[in-house]
DNA sequence: ACAATGATACAGACCTGTCTCTACCATCGC
DNA sequence: GCGATGGTAGAGACAGGTCTGTATCATTGT
């Protein structure tokens, strides 16, 4: 969001929107306090007076990350109205493409749960909300697209999505990481065979 | 493993064995040097004698997990001498039974890899030689299998081991985490349409 | 004047890696 | 046999750096 020129924004925008570029980028654990200060050019008392821990800031840094996701999950299903199947598809090639991008890095909550191991630590507790949330979504689109076992499809379908995460860093997954795609496309058109199939059919 | 009574093992093996375990289950940066120290009741200067530095050990873990995962892949693969697609399959039924295990804490070298995120790190380096090398495996057994497209299957497989490997510390996947072994399933029968018979032709 | 912020010094903890000192034990020369 | 020697290892102090978080003071905008 520009603000007018010559006006700076208030030191905790400042402060999340570097936190979230760094932390995403290089982890939580590589980046200090005083590396967030020098690039958000505020005062290390400014980022202890709006968080109260780095901790905080972490799952500030999150909250914000599950917002942006479920905006991008709605944008993608809206361009498919009603049909639930091609909703999932466009979900998964979406994906494919998004861990092309160069700034790519991961799942930013499955890399947290990865980097702070503390079962106590409250941004694993944010990580595991966000897979519900993600499960329960894919499973209400699993449910309208007629799959036979939803929670079959459901579960195979989140096991691909976070191989997709995990994968797109450090594999090569051919162009424009297809395999994601196709192997969405094969267990949803498998697992929703005989019922409703408004394109699908038409296609093959 | 068994030693004769009072003759303790020799230092370098105390610590790699302590360090992996530590690295596995606590993560890698988690675990400080002098911890090391301590839970293998070895002297500082016994670890520095036997590796240069901290990544050295890590890498000397990573290698260590390289060669036990060569193991595993071996002895599953082994029941099913000579049946490419029962050797997958075989593959990935465990693989869901390994990440029910207590100390399944993910690959290791995903999170290596998450943790170090330096491109420099050599622990990186290993952990790409690993994924290429589970790349080549998957790839000789859908040719061995007949698939129809084995690029395509082997990266769809692999998308579904990673997915299974980072899934299974946060998600619950349902008993046995099916979703591994099903979905691996449909996605290796769908790529041998004909069963593994010689006559591998007829549609592209 | 006042509130928010920048700048900076500092405390305390922790980390890696080096250093010294000591103990044990096997081997070798005599 | 027997002492000297050298390799391996335990214990712990220490240096130099980084990290989080606090305190103090100066500056800026309204």
């Amino acid at each position: 969001m520009g603000g007018v020129e010559g006006e700076r924004r208030p030191a905790r925008e400042r402060i999340l929107d570097t936190a979230a570029e760094l932390f995403y980028r290089e982890g939580i654990r590589a980046v200090g306090i005083d590396t967030i200060i020098a690039r958000s050019g505020v005062a290390k008392m400014s980022l202890y007076r709006n968080f109260a821990s780095k901790d905080d800031l972490v799952c500030a840094y999150l909250e914000r990350s599950m917002v942006q996701h479920a905006a991008w999950w709605d944008r993608v299903t809206a361009r498919h109205p009603g049909d639930s199947r091609a909703q999932m598809k466009a979900i998964f090639m979406a994906l494919g493409h998004w861990i092309d991008h160069p700034k790519f890095q991961g799942c930013p909550f499955t890399t947290a749960a990865a980097e702070l191991r503390d079962p106590a630590n409250p941004a694993r507790a944010l990580a595991l909300a966000h897979k519900r949330m993600v499960r329960d979504r894919l499973h209400a689109m699993a449910v309208a697209a007629g799959a036979d076992d939803p929670d079959r499809l459901c579960g195979q379908l989140q096991l691909l999505m976070e191989g997709a995460y995990a994968a797109g860093r450090a594999l090569d997954l051919g162009p424009g990481n297809e395999a994601v795609a196709s192997a969405a496309a094969a267990l949803i058109d498998g697992a929703c065979a005989e019922k409703q199939s408004p394109e699908a059919k038409r296609r093959i």
